[in-house]
DNA sequence: ATAGGTGCAAAACTTTTGCGTCAAG
DNA sequence: CTTGACGCAAAAGTTTTGCACCTAT
């Protein structure tokens, strides 16, 4: 028999994650929205949290990212955006694509390039000084 | 009293480690190049790995990745370059500044930019089918 | 001799997963 | 009803750290 894809519900825990996740523009980790989503949702397992934001990351509803240090962050905007991070606070911005000049695209040998995934780094109004 | 920074010493394991890392291409964890540099000191231990690749890209001797996935991943050659990961098989490849058009520097309202990190993704020869 | 580094083992974190139960469709 | 999702807790995996001993300088 045909291979049908796993239908997908929209719980409550579901949608307060994404609903959480897209209030903020900080990029959190799953933790970090874990204890957001708590406030609402005192039961609410942190695997919970985990298996939602692969979930909706899986499905494009929302973006991992894997910056800086250790840690997944997780952005609720899943429009195409590059991101900047300031050096001295390390909090990460986003960068809109009207903000940006183009796309590099380098010739390599062996390699195709599809598309680009940039990380600026600088420094924000509060920390420049 | 003037703070000194703290000495540094070229010890046996800390030159195996950049010795070995700088024989290589493959952007490797820290657990795999422990898992080489084992080979040449049997009884090093994976805390002293993370402890010199720390230090090393502390002192900009190598430069630390965090790429695709969970892990970071260590880069033996500290000149500026770019990556691109393959979509199919996901080994990391450097793209050298020489392959490069040119690094765009959007312009973002109370944010300077001072430097970039691209991503690039795409196929490698073996994995275009 | 001094103090930075090491090996070992334990701890701290982050992320994943098995399982019995619940509830969305 | 069916089965995807949940909560809980345990496990897995990665990275850090305390401590006593060692060694580069």
């Amino acid at each position: 028999m045909a291979q049908t894809a796993p239908q997908t519900r929209m719980t409550v825990q579901r949608s307060v994650i994404l609903d959480e996740l897209r209030k903020l523009n900080t990029h959190p980790t799953a933790d970090e929205l874990y204890n957001i989503v708590r406030k609402r949702l005192p039961r609410i397992s942190l695997g919970t949290v985990y298996r939602n934001l692969e979930h909706l990351a899986q499905s494009e509803t929302i973006l991992k990212l894997n910056i800086g240090e250790n840690i997944k962050r997780f952005d609720g905007c899943c429009d195409k955006h590059h991101h900047a991070t300031c050096l001295v606070c390390g909090r990460i911005y986003d960068i809109p694509l009207e903000d940006m000049p183009e796309e590099p695209r380098p010739k390599v040998p062996g390699f195709t390039v599809t598309g680009a995934n940039i990380f600026f780094e600088g420094y924000c109004t509060g920390c420049r000084s």
